[in-house]
Formats: C-alpha cells, sequence, structure tokens
DNA sequence: CACTGTGAATGCATTCACAGCG
DNA sequence: CGCTGTGAATGCATTCACAGTG
C-alpha cells in the first residue's frame, strides 16, 4: 500500500490539475505544481512516482491526462460513492450544501437526525429521516461513507450502527476518538483542537524567520 | 520548539482530561488514557514528557492539575483569543454555532461577508459586517485568529488583507493553497480531500486485518 | 537544456525495552 | 508490584544529489 502522507496529497494534485486543465494548460512541470500547492518538486515527483510514471523528461506531466490517471487511483472516477450523513445540525447542513463533494461523486443518500423535530423536514435538499434503527436504513442505501456531525454524546453510538450497517469509512466531527473495527477507514476533523494548536503557537512567539545561518 | 505531532495531540489530551475530570476522576494513568483516545501507552507519556514531569510512579496522573499544566502550555488558560470570521454562509454559520470554541476561550469578535444581502443581518448572534476595508476592521478589533470560509476564489484576498491587518494565525477551509508569509501560522480544513482519501482507501481493498506471520 | 525518476542520506515520529521510583 | 520517564532502535517521510531522457 502506498504510503499515507503521499495518498493525502494525491487528492491536492487532482484538484489543482482540475484547475489547471480548465484554464487550458497542457503540461505543467513538478516545480510549477509545487509552487502552487506549496510543496517541494522533489516531493511531488516522488509522490507520483509512487504510483507510475506520467511526466516526460524536459516536457513536464501533460495535464489532462495526469488529472484523469490521478482521480482513477483515488477511485473517484467514473462512479459514486453513496454518503450517509448523521446530525442535521449547523454543521450537518454546512455538508449538505458544499458543492465539493457531488462534483467528486459523493452523494448524499441519507439524511437522518435524532431530533424529532427535524424529522420530515427537508435541509438543504434533503428530507431528514429519523435514526432510529439507522442500522437496517444504512444497509438498505447501500451506504459507503458515513459522515458523523451529532453531539459527542451521540457519536460512538451513531458510530457502531454505521458499522453494523455495513459502512467502510467514517469521518467523523464529532470531538471524541471513535472506537472502529480495523476494518474500517476513519478520519477526524477536529475543529476545537485545530484552534487550540493554533493557540499554542501564538502564546509562544512571534513566530521569527528562520535565521539561515 | 516540541515536536509538531505532538502539539497536535496536546489539545487532545486536555480535552481527555477536563472528561475525566468531569467524571470526578482523580488519576489516570497513560495507559488508560491512551485507551481513551486511541493511542499507545508509551506515546502518551512521551508528548507528555517532553513538557515537563507530571506523573507519579506507580499512581499515573493526577488528573486536574495535569488539565491545568496542558491548558496553560496550550495557550488557553486564564485567556481569550480574538477570532474574526470571513465568510457567512452555511460553513462560517456552523462555525459560529460550535460551542466547543467559546468553552475554550475563542471568541468570534468579527463575521464578515463580501455579499451585500448578508451585510447587516444576524447570524447566529453576529451581526455580520461588510468585508470592504477588512485590513482596518481587523486591525481596529485586534484579531489573532482568522477563518476563512469564503469561496476559492476570494480565499487569497482574504487571507491577505487579515494578515496585512496583523493576524497571525489563520485556519482555511477553502480548497485551496493559501500564500502567508513565514511570520504566520496556516491550518488547513480540507473537506473534499478527506473524502477522497478515503474512497482511494474503500477503492483498493475491503480493509484485511494485518495478518501478523 | 529542462525536465523526470530514484538510490542514498537525512531528519522526524513512534515504538521498544528497561532503569528507577512510590 | 504498577507505574513513569527516557535512551536506544526502528520505521516513515522528506530532501539531496544526480544519472538519464526527450
Amino acid at each position: 500500500m502506498a504510503p499515507e502522507a503521499c495518498v493525502a496529497r494525491l487528492s491536492l494534485y487532482a484538484r489543482e490539475l482540475a484547475r489547471l486543465a480548465h484554464q487550458r494548460v497542457g503540461y505543467v512541470s513538478s516545480r510549477r505544481l509545487a509552487q502552487q500547492l506549496g510543496l517541494t518538486d522533489t516531493q511531488v515527483r516522488r509522490d507520483l512516482s509512487t504510483f507510475g510514471q506520467f511526466g516526460t523528461s524536459g516536457r513536464g506531466y501533460e495535464v489532462q491526462r495526469l488529472h484523469d490517471r490521478l482521480t482513477a487511483i483515488l477511485g473517484v472516477s467514473g462512479r459514486t460513492w453513496n454518503v450517509a450523513l448523521a446530525g442535521a445540525g449547523n454543521l450537518g447542513s454546512a455538508l449538505l450544501a458544499y458543492r465539493g463533494f457531488k462534483e467528486r461523486g459523493f452523494l448524499f443518500r441519507l439524511v437522518v437526525d435524532a431530533d424529532a423535530n427535524k424529522v420530515g423536514r427537508v435541509v438543504q435538499g434533503h428530507a431528514v429521516a429519523s435514526a432510529h434503527d439507522l442500522t437496517q436504513i444504512v444497509r438498505r442505501h447501500d451506504i459507503h461513507i458515513g459522515v458523523i456531525a451529532v453531539p459527542v454524546e451521540a457519536a460512538q453510538a451513531v458510530c457502531n450502527q454505521f458499522v453494523a450497517g455495513g459502512v467502510r469509512a467514517i469521518v467523523n466531527f464529532a470531538p471524541i476518538h471513535l472506537d472502529v473495527p480495523p476494518t474500517v477507514w476513519l478520519r477526524v476533523v477536529d475543529l476545537a483542537s485545530e484552534l487550540e494548536t493554533l493557540a499554542f503557537y501564538l502564546a509562544r512567539t512571534t513566530k521569527f524567520e528562520t535565521a539561515t545561518p
């Protein structure tokens, strides 16, 4: 399996290449790609080379072709993924509205909430279902990816139902560690923690230029 | 300066300790803390040891005391941070509503949007100001941290104005790399990329247990 | 030439293994 | 004992340096 850090960047490459293709750029060098993304040219070449040889010496990478290859490798070309959202609050609603998902074939096929007041309502064009019997609903909709945007207290329970329903990948926005079997891929987005990390650095220094001696 | 990966976890430790304190737990071992957070006990001890010696052999760590020490180290104890939000759309609105921020002393002091229709409205209890002359407003409000929740096209411009206004830390939710001077701390939350990364792994395998030979 | 692709070298992060303390 | 704190060992990730190609 490919290095994890490099997989994480694959998505960035694909997106930047989509932009370049949109601007009708035909070829791009690792240098330029790196500059756009705040990386080094070596890193770009190393990353790409773990998936194949895509470049031409002296020319660089053919934008459209590389884009197509990368999206295929990422598993987001010529197919869609069924996504379920648990929690139709502010965050959940923001996620439903986010256009970047649909563009890449991530389709919200199911939205649930535990709050009886929300059930039946339509949020961002999606009808909110009851979270009762979540396992079964998830299974019935053949959900691939579960997104957890519920309060901490409910997160683990929702997670368990997702897993029981056959979900094999989960994105968690609740600020708590979720226990999942090792057969399930988990990704965490921790908003509070992001800010606290920044506070650490702010509290310390007025960040100095690294004086190169 | 402390290892970056370890700083990122500091916030998790602090939060878990807050929970334990709330449950009136007096002492906790690295083992238990690790279990709660999905880490190894060695890692917990190593992380904590980079900031000092907080434990007692045979007993573990005193929950309340360690919590207080860590929040102090993080720079979130006994002070507040002024935060500005650019972009009062769905995501921005979700961030304003998120309670975890205020709890740790992150206060939204300023909300701006470029959309004239939104200016003047109140979103989640915050009056939306015009993004015109952002640099000056940011300076006037003594903003420490800027949050970018605007469309890609606007992100770099907003970022520049934050920086010009004296902001030294930025959280970016726009799916694009932002150029900032090396004096500014940057953190990126890339929702689309999280899903794509998952798709990569899903597309590949039904994740197997790592068979230890 | 301007560029890619990659061994070899470095640097970070995690884990092992254990001395030492209450 | 049950636990912490930490050198030494391992394992990833990034960077260097350069041979090789169109």
